[in-house]
RNA sequence: GCAGCAGUAGCUCAGUUGGUUAGAGCACUAGUUUGUGGAACUAGGGGUCGGUGGUUCGAAUCCACCCUGCUGUACCA
């Protein structure tokens, strides 16, 4: 036996994979249904595309490494590369190229979908999970930028967010633009090196940006992490520059000046966000949540953002044929339900089923008559799923957190009044079967 | 990827000058009640002490390598 015990398959999970569990789902449903409220209200297409893509669609390529592993899952069919997605953007880009003169222009669609990335997971950060993505391709119009933060106030405030609880935060890569000018930067290595250190601002603070920005930065662990290697006077420059309280850049003046025909205050300018992003031309939004979040140790974790976007104006062009420029917004549907799980008043409600307990098998026609009437009714029911003793199914109806249980032997069946009894209160009531179901709808 | 710390039952952990059959609490199973859950009591199951190799008469304990986890950091379309 113990030699078999070796070959038995592995119960562990992939890094970075979870099971995710009813609880969470919920809360998760909950939420999506939410999207799909404000989507249809707003006028966008719902759109799915397969999680699979050729490697080179999404923007992945292959030099002369023998994998794309580079942050994919991949694999090779044949003799092309394919990869599981990594967001829902880069498909859209592919969708809108491939399907160009048949769908309207603009075009505004959403999507829901499992994105992979084979990175190192964190807390809440995990390989597979779900994103939102709504986006506008092939429109200028900086409305839709504006109507995109809009929107996401929308789906948060249905979610049960109030305004102090997140905030939009916007500025636009024209800021960074001007600053590359300013302070004579070309090199397109060191633009990035910027960027990132300047994306870190929130968790390292002006301190440690600045030694990215210059030499380079040691962290806590001792690691070292080499910098943009600007002089004091251009970090000088970048810092008062980014330390600015209002927007000078044009497409900021003008979506600030949408907002306010919205009636929409819930954002912040922020020139110190990034995003990454080397696709990102314009305008960019981060979406924070300004509650405290924490592990599962009861510890307040650094939570970040649970999603962003921006305007990309090249990206669909890269495929060669049509130019349309876009500007889209994803969240991190997971990060949002980890979140919203741990407000106190945040509560879905879970129908459990009434569990009716079996005495004998052979009335299984009146258990099952029962059942049908329970049902029928709009309540949730069960026969006990098995064969065990009356302390079974009670411990059964306990762990499942049944509102209440059936007691229906004999006695009960002659007299044609079933017990019921409460699993909260404890109390038993003989009722006839006719008031059964307003009784149990008092329960629950 | 790089760095630091850690890995003993399903979970939380105890277990050092290396010494017989490795412990506790919770959880689980069975019973005390053959028609009654959440409490109590009794009994029980469950561990190749992360893996492999080494040192040793003897390793959970010491050494090497590997794997996994946590934290920081890098990358993140």
């Amino acid at each position: 036996m113990t030699q078999d015990k070796k070959n038995k398959p592995s119960k562990e999970l992939p890094l970075g994979f979870v099971d995710r569990q009813e609880k969470e789902l919920l809360v998760r449903d909950f939420i999506i249904s939410n999207i799909k409220e404000v989507m249809i209200r707003y006028g966008f297409q719902y759109l799915e595309t397969p999680s699979f893509e050729y490697t080179d669609s999404i923007g992945k390529f292959l030099p002369d490494k023998d994998r794309p592993d580079e942050g994919v899952f991949s694999f090779q069919d044949e003799k092309k590369w394919l990869s599981l997605r990594y967001d829902l953007t880069a498909p859209l880009a592919r969708y809108v190229a491939k399907n160009y003169l048949e769908i309207p222009k603009p075009f505004k669609r959403y999507q829901l979908g499992t994105v992979w990335r084979n990175e190192k997971p964190g807390p809440g950060r995990f390989r597979e999970f779900l994103q939102f993505d709504a986006d506008f391709v092939g429109t200028q119009s900086l409305q839709a930028d504006a109507e995109l933060c809009v929107m996401i106030s929308e789906i948060l405030e249905k979610c049960g967010l109030s305004k102090e609880e997140y905030s939009i935060k916007i500025s636009s890569r024209k800021i960074t633009e001007e600053l590359f000018k300013k302070i004579n930067l070309n090199n397109n290595e060191q633009k990035l090196i910027v960027l990132r250190a300047l994306d870190k601002i929130d968790r390292l603070g002006w301190t440690g940006v600045k030694q990215l920005l210059g030499e380079g930065r040691k962290d806590k662990s001792g690691d070292f992490t080499k910098g943009a290697n600007l002089n004091a006077s251009n970090i000088e420059t970048i810092e008062t520059e980014l330390k600015k309280k209002s927007a000078e850049t044009n497409d900021l003046l003008e979506i600030f000046k949408i907002f306010k025909d919205y009636n929409f205050s819930n954002f912040e300018f922020d020139p110190s966000i990034i995003r990454g992003l080397e696709y990102y031309t314009g305008p960019i939004f981060e979406v924070n949540l300004k509650f405290d979040v924490k592990n599962n140790k009861g510890q307040v974790i650094q939570f970040g953002s649970i999603g962003g976007g921006g305007r990309y104006d090249n990206l669909v062009n890269n495929f060669g044929n049509y130019d349309a420029p876009a500007t889209g917004i994803s969240i991190g549907l997971d990060r949002l339900v980890y979140a919203l799980m741990q407000k106190k008043e945040f509560k879905i409600k879970q129908s459990k089923p009434v569990v009716i307990c079996v005495f004998n098998k052979n009335l299984m026609k009146e258990y099952i008559n029962l059942q049908n009437i329970l049902r029928g009714s709009g309540i949730s029911a069960e026969i006990y799923p098995g064969e065990s003793k009356l302390k079974k199914q009670m411990e059964y109806a306990n762990k499942i957190k049944a509102p209440a249980v059936i007691l229906y032997g004999e006695d009960e069946i002659k007299s044609g009044k079933p017990t019921l009894r409460d699993l909260i209160s404890g109390k038993e009531k003989s009722i006839s079967i006719k008031e059964l179901v307003n009784e149990i709808k008092k329960i629950i």
